[in-house]
RNA sequence: GGCCCGGUAGUUUAGUUGGUUAGAAUGCCGCCCUGUCACGGCGGAGGUCAGGGGUUCAACUCCCCUUCGGGUCGCCA
């Protein structure tokens, strides 16, 4: 093994050009590929910059130091000092950024040997991601990785300068904090000084944030990691990162408007994609009668539409007990596809049941005749008009669920997706940017037989709405908004309350006992008697937003070190056993029977 | 907690109705090779068929359990 004393990097491996031709350079990098031909070895040689030819020839280096670069291996570390030249014109690799120069090899050091990795460091690789999780560190030395790490880097760094110009400060808040009653599980903390007693992880900072506006900050940002005890997904991570922020003295027009700027200067400076604002506002309401989601892909049409007046007052009982009860009959038209294989369409049924409906019915309008599994219960009057309302042609198909409202949204919105995935209607190019206003304030939770915060307990209702709040919690709106990007929830905030009479009574709405509202939040509602201004905020997920920015399907590929879906770290095989010493020091016992595994 | 998919040389995989010496490609090792860039040629090594149990004369193959990974519903203020 060599070092580089008396050697310094010049040059960095994807940065050579035929500018720097007859120069002399040292350059630092791995072994990507090395291909041996006798007397002449060729090294393609990589660092974070790129990679870039290396040449070793026998009759240059002299027969004294050519075996060295015989014995080269995949990812051994080494230096080269060498001089760049250009390559004659039929030797020039038009694939590689690089590949109009090589750099003769004068000067091998091999700084580090390295064991034949278990796959191989490049790009577009098929391997099981267990593989990739356990060799992190390789999985991470791969092109197409570093540049999605970079382009995190890059992100967070546009938006701190954004923030940083507008007069935003960014301050940390405790990772040691409060257990708080509603929303996800916490992560708990024992505490040693406190037997018995448990720090959370903050599932957000969100109490902090609005403490800050109430001491006087008036505009806040932080890019903080939160995390949250709930089982995993593609884009759901236990401790994920959000970029929070918050300001005082501001309308939510002002918010929106500052947000939208962001993102814009967001896209444009780091993947150079040009979004023009303002992005369209989307009322809750309107977004789940015509996509059957809170956060709709505009990318393509194929909207939802109520023909429950149509099919009203039949004999056909499915239609009609769904009806009586308050519910609707909603479509989608997939266009041009009429001649649906039945075995589709059977698989659709079993599609739609995953999200609740209990079954899907169907309009054929095939150049010949009207198919549809209710077609013995309407005239033809009815399915002509149910054709012009809506605007369906010949050719087309439309799905059909009946059920209450929320029901045929979801079951309605989710099948409109898979048919656009199916039908290849969404164009992955596109990004389509949108606000979703005028959130509810609650939902009913069935189980617990409550009513819960759709955002948090800290969002302001509509002043209009506030009377209800007691009475018919079901319709009183909040000042919440949500940004929505190509389908996906990118970031969520709202004005809050600021006045503590009114906090107390939204803690009543949710069902919390003055003495629980006490226990939990009494520091913040003693806070907030002593002068809090108006506020409001946002946190957007960076992980979400890298992900999309970066065309990854799962957020795993822009988190340097993920988890996998049962919470573990297949590198440091965290989470892990404990000494018995350590749970003594906390004061903490285990009812799981430990495993006596003895390696 | 439910449902679905998957686990065979280092890696990606083939393996038929249960009977094969478990095959290929690539990687790895050795020898040869001075213009390759997925270099090439010749030769070689390499398998707990995820783990356990069952059925059977016989199991990679069929059944059950476990485990690990992925997707998803519930969950995620």
């Amino acid at each position: 093994m060599e070092t580089l004393e008396g050697m310094s990097r010049t040059h960095h491996c994807g940065k050579i050009s035929k500018d720097d031709t007859g120069k002399e350079v040292v350059v630092c990098g791995w072994v990507s590929r090395r291909r041996d031909h006798g007397g002449l070895i060729f090294v393609d040689l990589r660092d974070r910059s790129g990679l870039v030819q290396t040449v070793f020839a026998e009759d240059k280096m002299g027969e004294q130091a050519f075996p060295k670069a015989e014995s080269l291996r995949s990812e051994y570390v080494i230096a080269v000092r060498g001089r760049v030249s250009l390559r004659s014109a039929e030797t020039i690799n038009p694939h590689m950024p690089t590949g109009e120069v090589e750099i003769y090899c004068e000067e091998l050091r091999i700084l580090n040997t390295a064991q034949t990795p278990p796959f191989y460091i490049q790009d577009n690789i098929d391997v099981d991601e267990t593989l990739r999780l356990k060799y992190r560190y390789l999985d991470l030395r791969r092109p197409e990785m570093q540049k999605n790490i970079i382009l995190r880097h890059r992100v967070t760094k546009i938006m701190r300068d954004y923030f940083d110009r507008n007069g935003f400060l960014e301050i940390e808040t405790p990772m040691l904090t409060k257990s708080t009653p509603e929303g996800a599980r916490d992560f708990l903390v024992p505490s040693r000084l406190n037997p018995g007693k448990f720090y959370a992880l903050p599932q957000s900072p969100q109490i902090f944030k609005q403490i800050l506006m109430l001491a006087g900050y008036e505009k806040y940002f932080q890019i903080v990691r939160c995390f949250r005890d709930e089982d995993l997904r593609a884009d759901r991570q236990p401790e994920f990162t959000q970029l929070d922020i918050e300001m005082s003295f501001i309308d939510q027009e002002y918010i929106l408007n500052t947000m939208e700027n962001m993102v814009i200067e967001l896209f444009d400076k780091a993947i150079a994609s040009k979004v023009t604002g303002p992005f369209l506002r989307m009322t809750w309401q309107d977004a789940m009668d015509r996509f059957g989601s809170d956060k709709p892909d505009l990318r393509f049409g194929m909207e939802l539409m109520d023909i429950s007046e149509y099919v009203r007052g039949s004999e056909f009982k499915v239609f009609e007990s769904v009806l009586k009860n308050g519910g609707q009959v909603k479509v989608i038209n997939v266009e041009g596809y009429a001649n649906i294989p039945r075995r589709e369409l059977d698989g659709l049924v079993e599609y739609v049941k995953n999200y609740g409906a209990k079954g899907l019915a169907w309009i054929q309008y095939t150049d010949s005749e009207i198919k549809s599994p209710f077609k013995k219960f309407y005239s033809e009057e009815t399915f002509n008009k149910i054709k012009e309302a809506t605007g369906a042609k010949t050719g087309d198909l439309l799905l059909v669920v009946a059920d209450k409202p929320l029901v045929v949204a979801q079951a309605l919105g989710e099948l409109r997706l898979e048919m656009g995935r199916r039908r290849n209607l969404i164009d992955p190019d596109k990004l389509s940017f949108l606000w979703v206003v005028n959130f509810p304030m609650f939902e009913y939770e069935e189980e617990e037989k409550r009513w819960k915060a759709m955002h948090h307990p800290f969002t302001a209702p509509c002043d209009e709405d506030v009377q209800y709040l007691m009475s018919d919690p079901g319709r009183v709106k909040a000042k919440a908004y949500d940004m929505v990007l190509n389908g996906t929830e990118i970031g969520g905030g709202s004005l809050r309350i600021y006045n503590s009479d009114l906090q107390e009574k939204v803690f009543e709405a949710i069902g919390l006992t003055p003495e629980q509202a006490r226990a939990k939040f009494g520091f913040m509602l003693d806070a907030f008697k002593y002068g809090t201004p108006p506020h409001g905020g946002i946190a957007f997920g960076l992980d979400r937003l890298v992900m999309i920015m970066a065309k990854r399907k799962s957020i795993r590929d822009v988190i340097a070190f993920p988890k996998t879906q049962s919470a573990s770290c297949l590198m440091t095989q965290a989470p892990s056993d404990v000494d018995n010493k350590q749970l003594r020091d906390l004061s903490i016992k285990t009812t799981v029977a430990k495993k006596h595994k003895e390696d």
